[in-house]
DNA sequence: CCAGGATTGTCCAGAGTGTTGACACATCGT
DNA sequence: ACGATGTGTCAACACTCTGGACAATCCTGG
């Protein structure tokens, strides 16, 4: 009998992220004030608190929507190369670095100064991100390439994950770049059988 | 600092004149049961009680909104003929006649049995509907053709509401040919000095 | 016509939740 | 060292929703 109650519940969280996201955006997590945040949606600080116990709880609540976001927009680009992998690969990567390199909000993770912001999550919390991601990515590849081997399609994926999220937090080259060199991995470990030799086949 | 509370209470608001809305165009106004809205939306009884006093005020509401949805189609219709009198009002009402022969909750308002329904909110209520339409096509009429004589412009933004009306409740024609009625006679109106002779000019 | 069920509208005690002001504590710049 | 600022916690208070009860009314079938 609670339905109308929950609801209100989560408008009162995605508002909180709204605001903080506005605030990180412009000012940065370090600048960000609960007192702030609670005033903006108007609500009281107590609240707030009820909502998210520590500012740090907001910030990864604040990550982990932003994640999703991201996810969506990718799982599209997917499905837009459902016939060739290294395209499939490619688009996806070098979508998802141009859109971090231009998401106001992961401008100002990355641009916080020094152990600042928000980066620490990116490490802490990157757990059930890279969980998230990585099962998105798995039953994709599953259901839109059943011929890949298990052990060489786990393995792509985890790669693929964990190179995407190194490029966005360091970036060696342009995001096309980066996606190409990141599809041109991926593909070698998704089409190995694992039994090659290290000696040289003469 | 009730900035949030408010909106909630307008989601409240919104969702029950949804349901309403649902039930309403489904079953017709008089099997709308408050039980079964307040079940629907997930609160109490009570809390339904205390946002509108009575079922009447739901019905007034909900006719108030929907009127208001349509004024808003209207208005744009208006804007499609800025330079031609006879052919924005023609437009304008086909539009609404056409309108409230689709639309199913005016469906379910007309098709009600006798006097049961939400018809005896459309001469109940009627008053506040009149004066908002009348108010928008007055200051639309005095924007749009500032030459036309205040008195014969009060008068045939009057008619042209009036009779509109009148043809939603009771229309004897098709849609466009009341349209045309609609628009001869107010253009008559509006174009008219006042000062005609009642006699024969001879 | 009448009895019984359904429905509206009202009331109230209790539970749940947000508000407010206060506090201890940590950090930082002066 | 000090005051200012900000985080996190607490308790008393106020408000709102809930759930059950109630009378009055309407409808319906016998």
């Amino acid at each position: 009998m609670a339905r109308f109650r929950e609801t209100v519940r989560t408008l009162l969280r995605e508002r909180l992220l709204d605001a903080a996201y506005d605030a990180v955006a412009d000012r940065g997590f370090d600048k960000l004030r609960m007192a702030h945040l609670a005033g903006a949606v108007g609500v009281s600080r107590q609240t707030l608190y009820s909502e998210f116990p520590s500012k740090e709880a907001v910030g990864e609540a604040l990550f982990q929507r932003e994640l999703e976001r991201c996810l969506l927009g990718i799982q599209q680009g997917l499905d837009a190369h459902r016939d060739d992998l290294r395209a499939a690969v490619t688009a996806a990567v070098g979508f998802t670095l141009t859109l971090a390199g231009r998401n106001p909000l992961i401008k100002a993770m990355l641009t916080s100064t020094g152990e600042d912001g928000l980066l620490p999550y990116l490490t802490t919390r990157s757990a059930s991100a890279f969980e998230t991601a990585t099962a998105m990515a798995d039953a994709y590849v599953t259901e839109a390439w059943p011929g890949v081997d298990p052990v060489a399609r786990e393995l792509a994926v985890d790669a693929a994950v964990r190179l995407t999220a190194s490029h966005i937090v360091q970036s060696t080259a342009s995001p096309e770049e980066s996606a190409r060199r990141i599809a041109d991995t991926v593909v070698r470990v998704a089409l190995s059988t694992g039994q090659e030799s290290l000696a040289p086949t003469q």
